[in-house]
DNA sequence: GCTGAAATACGAACTCGTTCGTACCTACTA
DNA sequence: TAGTAGGTACGAACGAGTTCGTATTTCAGC
């Protein structure tokens, strides 16, 4: 298990999102899927540069290196927001999840998704205390 | 109206944590609250840039200048957890909150704060639709 | 009024993230 | 086998954020 990879930065974040996506990819493929227009070599060295960081990894078999996620979605994801907590809510889960759903465009959908996710939640908590 | 300010940075973010929660305050006040250990000329300076971005106000009439928040808290955290949420959820607030919840210490009581927040937001949509 | 403590203003250094130009390498292909 | 398309590596420039040293100002009290 490979020491824990720092935060992406908002650039590495972009290209892992991208690599999350569409599996394991080339810099040419990343750069295609990219919102932004970013230069092949800007590409290329934000991916050096995480590959020396622990954020991907790299197969160098073929013509072009293909690149891969070392770090999960999920993982990554829930370090970002426990970042956001510690400097903007005191830690407190509670105010940013009202923020969050502050935020107008949360579907009626999603609000049931979420009762649900609680509740389940509620069910773990019975087995433990 | 200002026009609107930026968002603010980390140490920026720091400073208004403690103007929002001890009100105005001088350059000491803020220092001595802060959680960092930093010299108090840097707080200046943060404090100065801040004023020139519009991120706080300051009332010059005394000995030493006193600085209060130009930003809400409310208002300034739900715009982070919007970048956030553009940044690495592809703007799922769903998913922002499941990440949220599963930060193992969220108390029962919060949970439950969370569910009556739930029931209000729908009320609400009772109204609307 | 003078002085010193305490405040402000300014500027510079340093780090980190981002971007890209340029040089180099490699393998098809004509 | 020489040329070239398409890849990789490297280094440098630039901007933003952070930090603090130093100079300057201000005012309360003697």
């Amino acid at each position: 298990m490979p020491l824990d990879a720092p935060l992406p930065t908002d650039a590495e974040l972009a290209i892992l999102r991208v690599l999350w996506a569409h599996g394991p990819s080339t810099v040419r493929e990343v750069q295609d899927h990219l919102d932004t227009d970013q230069g092949y070599t800007t590409v290329l060295k934000h991916l050096q540069l995480m590959l020396d960081k622990g954020l991907v990894t790299r197969d160098e078999s073929g013509r072009a290196h293909v690149y891969a996620p070392a770090v999960q979605e999920a993982d990554t994801q829930r370090r970002l927001v426990d970042d956001l907590l510690d400097r903007a809510f005191g830690g407190s889960a509670r105010q940013l999840v009202m923020r969050a759903l502050s935020t107008e465009d949360v579907s009626r959908d999603e609000l049931d998704q979420i009762r649900d996710l609680l509740a389940q939640i509620d069910d773990d908590d019975h087995d433990d205390a």
